[in-house]
DNA sequence: GCCTGGCACTCGGTAGAATCGAGTGCCAAG
DNA sequence: CTTGGCACTCGATTCTACCGAGTGCCAGGC
């Protein structure tokens, strides 16, 4: 499709017109206002056939006869493709996102949540955060806790400073010290290799503990699996303000909470390297008013996660990317500092400050 | 107030009408239509003369002259108290519920985080679920587990199943050692002593030993009082459904995402002792087009967290009451089995099985 | 050949009038 | 005290007229 390539400038800049009036007014704008934008010195006339031509191309569409164009998911691709950079967070945007990666601290879920706030605190958009997945995150620690009689939780941490946990009913009564020592062997099967990774331990002569261990050994690796399917969503109040018929809140918010659909929509779009995802493209019909801009998180040079916005699919284009990027980038540096095994690099905060004030968030 | 207490038995039939049609069609209802409800039988006349009275006392109220009554919150507040019992759920329901607590599993989070998908599908309101505090809950283990040189988290775990963690700074370099000196020594502090009750331990030989420990012992504290703020809210998207004014919904979900309202909002109404704050009694200003029901939820016979429900004001109080009721019980059973330490009661299940397939939720 | 101003036409949105009807308050009679 | 009757109110609905933003088309000009 040639058309699709390229606009001749005429057009792209009329497209651009509608593009930026319509993302601030969420009118259909007319031949008349393009025609009074800057850097367009034709009359309305020439507009009204030049628009013609971009509906006939599928970059406009017309709510109705005799009203003016609102742009179509194509033109939204075209216009953030080719019409506009990045953009640039104001200087107190700027501001806000490196104190709060000064400022926050504590373990990384508090973290993501957070982020997810800040997020839409800066562009009033629905946020998305996706945690790193930590398949190759190293075990540094797997425990076995004593509940009650029967039952234990298996903890591990893992390098990138997550907990996992799961709580192992053994069906009969383990002492302390089966325990304990069944714990002890898991530990030394498990550390320093990824969850998925752990080897089994060599029988010991204890019938007692290699039951417990062969109970507790594969939740490990299932906990590997695990866990991915989480996603912090910070900011669905801001999508009731984006969309004006109580419906399409409804049934946008239903599919948020739905967090797998959101999981597996970031992977796809994230998978075919894009950073924006307007309306139909992402394929998930209930949203397909949205736009949703993802960009991944980088942590010392791997991708660990991403960070995303939802919105009408009439969203600030410029302002989110750059948003989302500059937050992505934020935090893949937080997380390269305090979680990742070799890196202490950084002057170091003060020892797990007392948290500040209630109220916040 | 004397009215307040009493209404001659046929003007509380009257409300007790009204309430109940109101709550299934939103519409003011009409003395017409209060006439024909079972039980009424004067005509639409005397109705009306009795409206006008409990107009006059503040449990109805008429939106515009020519139109029909709407419960006031004095109103709904006399219904849930006199005139209804909690009702009961349909056998499906019941079943419903069952069915999940026999199958859910993993560790309390996830377990409360269902409970509030849970309710929101017996009831088609947002829910609410507070985790119990455990500041009563013991310690079963501390560790220190070193992530980088001088970082490593804190994890605590406590009876209750839950885990607590926190990273901590040492801003200096510290040996495998030196932390697992650290950690055995804070652990032997800890131990089946609740987190906030944790003792200092004795100082030992080892100065950086004692460093250690003394920046990592008020943590412990303050893991204590914190984390109680986290409160698990399911539906979001019921509101949508359940207000027409996109103003609404948006001012809703604006305070719902601020948990730290949320969680005391909810404290609020049981120490009153309610299990229902309807519209402005709670005090929380942009909810008073909403009401709350709350059960607290006890394991062992003592109070441990809550489950709610946010709906509008006319929400169907029995239905809800009876939901929050049900499942406020099965939690509390279901916890005392899976994380109190003396109890192993129950014929156990299987051990920590695999995650059911993916899709579910 | 492309651009422009002019012009007739379309059609959604708004305003006003008419109408409808659910619901009320009041009252006189049972 | 209750009831049926009645006049009245007032929001909702419908209809009409109308306005105006916006279009498509065209003839004339650069």
């Amino acid at each position: 499709m040639p058309d699709t390539q390229d606009l001749d400038p005429r057009k792209a800049a009329i497209l651009e017109a509608v593009v930026t009036e319509y993302i601030g007014t969420a009118q259909p704008v007319g031949s008349h206002h393009v025609a009074q934008a800057a850097g367009i010195n034709v009359s309305s006339a020439t507009i009204r056939s030049e628009m013609v031509a971009l509906e006939r191309e599928g970059y406009l569409a017309q709510p109705h006869t005799s009203a003016g164009r609102i742009p179509t998911d194509k033109g939204y691709r075209f216009f953030v493709d080719q019409l506009t950079e990045p953009g640039v967070l104001s200087p107190s945007q700027r501001h806000k996102v490196s104190r709060f990666f000064d400022q926050v601290h504590g373990e990384m879920e508090e973290m993501l949540e957070r982020t997810s706030g800040l997020l839409c605190e800066l562009t009033s958009y629905a946020s998305v955060v996706l945690p790193p997945s930590h398949e190759a995150a190293a075990v540094r620690s797997v425990q076995l806790v004593g509940l009650g009689p029967r039952l234990a939780l298996l903890v591990a941490v893992l390098a990138d400073g997550t907990v996992e946990k799961r709580s192992i009913d053994f069906a009969e009564e383990v002492s302390d010290e089966v325990l304990a020592t069944a714990s002890a062997r898991l530990q030394a099967a498990a550390k320093s290799r990824s969850l998925g990774a752990v080897i089994a331990p060599e029988p010991s002569g204890d019938p007692a503990v290699d039951k417990v261990v062969s109970l507790a050994q594969p939740v490990l690796a299932d906990l590997a699996s695990e866990a991915h399917d989480r996603v912090f969503v910070g900011g669905p109040s801001k999508l009731a303000a984006a969309f004006d018929a109580v419906d399409t809140v409804r049934a946008v918010l239903a599919t948020l909470e739905k967090q797998l659909v959101v999981v597996s929509l970031l992977r796809d779009v994230i998978e075919r390297g894009l950073s924006v995802a307007i309306g139909a493209e992402h394929g998930y019909e209930p949203l397909s008013s949205c736009a949703v801009v993802v960009t991944p998180v980088n942590v010392d040079g791997h991708a660990a996660g991403a960070v995303g916005l939802l919105g009408p699919t009439r969203m600030n284009y410029p302002q989110a990317l750059a948003a989302a990027r500059v937050v992505s980038e934020h935090l893949g540096r937080r997380l390269g500092e305090s979680f990742d095994p070799g890196s202490a690099r950084r002057p170091a905060g003060r020892a797990a400050p007392r948290r500040r004030a209630r109220g916040r968030r």
